[in-house]
DNA sequence: ATCGTACTACGAAGATCGTCGAACTTCGAC
DNA sequence: GTCGAAGTTCGACGATCTTCGTAGTACGAT
């Protein structure tokens, strides 16, 4: 099993500004809250979204570049998860402000 | 003395989409971080922002028609305060885990 | 080695956003 | 009533962002 990590910013490097800039978009949104049922990741392919695949993959990017998730690669999938650790510790409460609202 | 409100929504109207999207812009957060400091509220002018006037102004309506923040007149100025219990019933935590990260 | 799948990178087009200056409103003071 | 101060509204311009299609990469399966 291939495993490869994708850049993404350390704790220290995350900022408030950037986040939630990256949480500001519907579409990413969705991401977040369909991220936040699978603890465990899921492949970003299996996500349901109104956009072309190459749209998912910048708003993935996007995402993963904030600090808001993190992607590995398993063979030609890749698999995103919430980095709900990270954030939690930098901003206690946020992520679970923001899905508490589940509209 | 003269009070009137300004047009903003019910918190049953405040969507996350939309306060998330207000939030996510620098001199916005600025306003946000200067608001947490007085819980009555202060004068719009009083806020240290590196934009002119006119942008304030623009930046404050963003805020307040998102359901951020509230504004009434007293005489010719404008006094604006954040609608911290709405937030916090509607996303607890959200506010104190943007604030915590404090720069 | 060849094929199909899953995804990314690269422009490009269109929409949205932040910024400004100028003109206007509203209020208090003189 | 006239003046100045505080703030808003109205275009306008430039920058950024979302979206897409196309082309390309990486991997597993045959």
């Amino acid at each position: 099993m291939t495993r490869k990590p994708l850049p993404q910013p350390e704790r220290e490097e995350i900022r408030v500004e950037t986040v939630l800039q990256a949480l500001g978009e519907p579409v990413r949104l969705q991401i977040i809250r369909a991220l936040a049922d699978a603890p465990d990741g899921i492949a970003c392919g299996e996500i349901e979204l109104p956009v072309t695949a190459s749209t998912r993959a910048h708003h993935l990017r996007i995402l993963r570049e904030a600090g808001v998730l993190t992607t590995h690669t398993e063979g030609t999938r890749r698999i995103s998860a919430l980095r709900r650790e990270d954030l939690d510790t930098l901003y206690p409460g946020l992520l679970t402000g923001i899905l508490a609202a589940r509209q």
